[in-house]
DNA sequence: TTTATATATGAACATATGTTCAGATATTAA
DNA sequence: TTAATATCTGAACATATGTTCATATATAAA
């Protein structure tokens, strides 16, 4: 097992144990523009009404006033997670007169989405 | 179009519009464990201090003081985002001496993390 | 046993988040 | 135009969350 060793890290004395592990962590680590969308993408799911939401329309497109009856919630709370989804381009939405059908925005959202169920079903 | 029906549902008077569709998420909705338990999978992810954490875990194993150094946080923040992954089984331990390796719990994460990355480089 | 190292833990704090509420738009029908 | 419907929006509130700090634990070395 290796010695740790006190090193200078931006003007800071860090202790590191192993410097060739934290190099390759940095050189294979994506920009940071990414790793914050990605975040944002997985948390706009991490919250229970959304993927629930996000879950139903795996079915097919549904209006606010579908999703607000099914989830159990107003259809403005429903309205504001649904422009959240919609900001990270997560869902799309289509209107029809005076109704607005929302759906998953493309394949890779569904892939997403049984990925996960995927592993909490293992 | 089909124009909108006042019902009862649960009590309370609700308007709806696609009835068949509701009913089809309905019967087609994972149970509530499961959709906690996806949805807390998703919002782990979904910090960008656990997500960086994670993504540097796909190269093997590091320890906390490693993760440390490599996210700019100090150990103890690192050690209670490291405990909030395991308790979700995202990662596992192994200790060798004084020191506790983590890394990914199994292959599964590692295509959550690569569909994800597919997502926002589509 | 004593000391040092690596990590864990609990409480506290500031910030972020989701829902509600009141009111604003947009579209359709009368 | 007026009224009704479907959805949106911004502010406010209560709750949840991530980090810090001080301290505790576990292992190893002296």
């Amino acid at each position: 097992m290796p010695k740790s060793k006190i090193i200078e890290e931006d003007g800071c004395r860090v202790r590191i144990i192993h410097a060739d592990r934290i190099a390759k962590a940095k050189k294979d680590a994506i920009i940071e523009k990414d790793l914050q969308r990605l975040s944002l993408a997985y948390k706009a799911l991490g919250d229970p009404t959304r993927l629930k939401m996000v879950m139903a329309m795996k079915g097919g497109e549904m209006c606010v006033c579908d999703l607000s009856v099914f989830i159990g919630l107003s259809p403005s709370a429903v309205s504001h997670q649904l422009r959240h989804l919609k900001d990270l381009a997560l869902v799309k939405s289509r209107r029809d007169g005076q109704v607005l059908y929302y759906s998953l925005d493309d394949q890779h959202i569904v892939d997403f989405l049984n990925i996960g169920l995927d592993h909490i079903r293992e």
